[in-house]
RNA sequence: GCCGUUGUAGCUCAACUGGUAGAGCAACUGACUUGUAAUCAGUAGGUUGGGGGUUCAAGUCCUCUCGACGGCACCA
């Protein structure tokens, strides 16, 4: 008997009933089989050996395809199982999930005792045998009960758990390796013999289930490529990755610095400081542009304002507190509750609405001591923050107004971003009605706008949905970094009003809002991102004046002198040294320009200017250089959009 | 917080199975007076993160503790 195939690029072609999707494929093209890793039937993903019995859409997966990677990887995670297995023995190994996951995969296992480092060379070399065994990887489907039963014989509580929870009408299969077999859903490779190229990366914890209330086993990260040569790559790219590391670079650049006196808790050396108060001065100048005031309030405050606000429900874990003369203050987590108490300072019109209230707020957040990371996850941080009060009908307007004012800060500095909307988490405070209300107005300001988002449900704060702002830096990583939050709320719990047209109370909506989010992480941020080499405007140092020896010294302090008072920041390196030695460490430093200067200089009131890189741009007058200098400055260019 | 790794001079790193801490760079001093990515010589620099223990002897072994790193969990 015949079956109809369909293929994907709507060909069909007839095959006897059983045939194959290997042989399918090999009908094709040698090439093909020879690619193909797995197929698709009807859309879901099978393994190449199974057969074909009814007409189906099929299509044959190849390694050049995401799924097809993910079968190879998947296999290769298995393969690793067995080679654990052989080495500290069947029964000692007890297997948990082994997913494959973006840059490869993992096993999380439990083990008598904790993996080193060494032993994952062990581990490869085993792996490395399994792959020249060429054992072949056979799918069997097996009764609900018989997979109880093997997996009791080898005594693993984890995988048991597993077919435990699968749904009653669940097809169990397990596929046979040599003498490994494993609960799996595929599919897989084959046989082993088809991996090229792996790498074991790294040994961790991780929480069976991901739940911390669970057993911690262990966890081996691996990654494999089908060529030598991609993984070669895989691993330049993290070596590349680790050098532009804000926190090596922070130390070397001297922009910030940690003590153990403060776990978490950022120092800005002088050099840091300037960039930061650059960000800062540049947000603060675009919202005194969209009449925004700025203002500041205590960095604590008595206890019952954030149990009134619901901070303290939600995070006393979180929050830092102090007691002095019998009365509990907490360090702010937030600025939001300084603010209402501004608000709530006068009486307000409906006139004078709305109300954007910007601040510079550092908060406390207490963070496990093992998230922290630099400037990443630090415990205390400074939100370029703010609020804005509203009349319902203006929310709409204002968002959107935000929307820009971000779009245009990110454009700047030459970020890529996605826009995510969270929705109502758990844990959340109000009524329902409210919080469908706030997340429809944020769904119509985004529709209005044509912006596309993804929706990540259950992620916005307790007392309102989000839209988060997700930059992509320069290694396609992303980071959230703005937000606007809508909050019925807080507006609620302190009893705001306005004084509305016809002269009665009126409750006021509050926007949430921030741009950089926190100004320590948005730093190290964009620390990776430009690899240290920050724009122009952002420069701890603008130029590097390098006099070719000493004799030039009082040429080089007039000329600094001169940047100086048109507002460039200018070092000069006076020292002893060789040209060639300045001008390494300049390089190193990152300036962007450096100033050479001599006998010849010092004669036409010139500099010689080198840009950061080793362009050289030949001798310029110090007017000229000043005027190029400020203008890249004023219109804040990176390197790569300048002109010339 | 949990699992694992780790902590030596300002920085980067060395010191075999326990035998009394060393190098490069930086700093300082001097010589050279320098033209586009490292001039030479000399000097100084350490209770080996901190506490306790084992030992004739501890950077090295044990233990407690603090920090950092890789993950997990958490992330208003």
């Amino acid at each position: 008997m015949e079956i109809n195939v369909t293929l994907p690029d709507g060909t069909s072609r007839r095959y006897p009933q059983g045939t194959t999707f290997e042989q399918v494929a090999e009908s094709i093209s040698s090439g093909l089989k020879k690619n193909a890793v797995a197929a698709k039937r009807n859309g879901k993903l099978v393994d190449l050996n199974q057969p074909i019995e009814q007409d189906s859409h099929i299509e044959i997966v190849t390694l050049d395809s995401k799924d097809g990677l993910n079968v190879y990887r998947h296999t290769t995670a298995h393969i690793m199982a067995q080679a654990i297995k052989r080495i500290y023995g069947n029964k000692a190994v007890k297997l948990g999930i082994g997913p494959v996951i973006e840059d490869g995969f993992y096993y999380d296992m439990d083990l008598e005792r904790p993996l080193s480092t060494d032993e994952l060379e062990k581990i490869e070399k085993e792996m490395e045998k399994v792959i020249q065994e060429n054992i072949p990887i056979v799918r069997r489907v097996v009764s609900r009960a018989e997979a109880i039963q093997t997996f009791e014989d080898l005594e693993d509580p984890f995988k048991l758990e597993l077919i435990r929870d699968l749904p009653e009408d669940a097809q169990i299969t397990i596929y046979d390796q040599g003498e490994f077999y494993d609960l799996c859903r595929g599919p897989h490779l084959p046989s082993t013999g088809r991996v090229k190229a792996f790498k074991l990366m790294s040994v961790a914890g991780a929480y069976w289930r991901g739940d911390s209330s669970n057993k911690m086993l262990q966890r081996i990260y691996g990654t494999s490529f089908p060529k030598k040569a991609q993984l070669e790559e895989h691993l330049h790219v993290l070596e590349e990755a680790k050098k532009r590391d804000h926190r090596k670079l922070g130390k070397e650049l001297e922009l910030f610095m940690f003590s153990e006196e403060a776990p978490g808790m950022p120092f800005f050396l002088p050099k840091g400081m300037t960039i930061r108060t650059e960000l800062e001065n540049f947000a603060r100048e675009l919202q005194r542009q969209r009449d925004y005031d700025e203002v500041r309030t205590p960095l604590m405050m008595n206890n019952r304002v954030w149990e009134q606000s619901g901070h303290w429900d939600h995070y006393k874990d979180n929050m830092y507190f102090t007691q002095v003369d019998e009365t509990k203050f907490a360090l702010k987590p937030m600025n939001c509750p300084g603010h209402m108490l501004i608000f709530k300072n006068s009486l307000h019109s409906y006139r004078e609405l709305p109300i954007r209230l910007s601040e510079f707020g550092q908060v406390h957040r207490h963070e496990f001591s093992g998230a922290l990371n630099g400037m990443m996850r630090v415990r205390t941080f400074c939100q370029d923050d703010a609020h804005l009060f509203v009349l319902p009908e203006q929310i709409e307007e204002e968002i959107g107004r935000i929307i820009t004012l971000i779009d245009h800060v990110y454009q700047v500095l030459g970020f890529e971003y996605k826009i995510e909307l969270s929705t109502r988490p758990e844990d959340s405070m109000g009524s329902e009605e409210l919080w469908d209300q706030a997340e429809k107005s944020l769904q119509n300001v985004l529709d209005n706008l044509g912006i596309q988002y993804v929706i990540n449900e259950g992620d916005g704060a307790f007392y309102g949905p989000k839209i988060d702002f997700h930059i992509l830096d320069a290694l396609k990583r992303s980071w959230q970094c703005g937000t606007i939050q809508l909050d019925f709320q807080m507006p609620e719990k302190f009893d705001l009003t306005y004084i509305g047209e016809d002269n009665q109370k009126h409750r006021p909506v509050v926007i949430h809002r921030a741009l950089y989010g926190s100004i320590e992480r948005f730093i190290g941020i964009l620390t990776e991102h430009f690899a240290g080499a920050f724009p122009l405007w952002l420069s701890p140092v603008q130029a590097k004046i390098l006099p070719v020896s000493e004799n030039y010294l009082d040429y080089a302090l007039q000329v600094k002198s001169q940047l100086e008072k048109a507002g460039i920041r200018v070092e000069v390196d006076g020292r002893n040294e060789k040209l060639g030695y300045k001008i390494r460490e300049a390089q190193l430093e990152k300036a962007p320009y450096m100033l050479v200067l001599g006998e010849t200089e010092k004669n036409s009131d010139s500099v010689s200017v080198r840009k950061r890189g080793g362009i050289d741009l030949g001798t310029m007058k110090i007017a000229e250089i000043i005027e190029r200098m400020t203008n890249d400055i004023h219109a804040k260019l990176s390197d790569d959009m300048h002109k010339s």
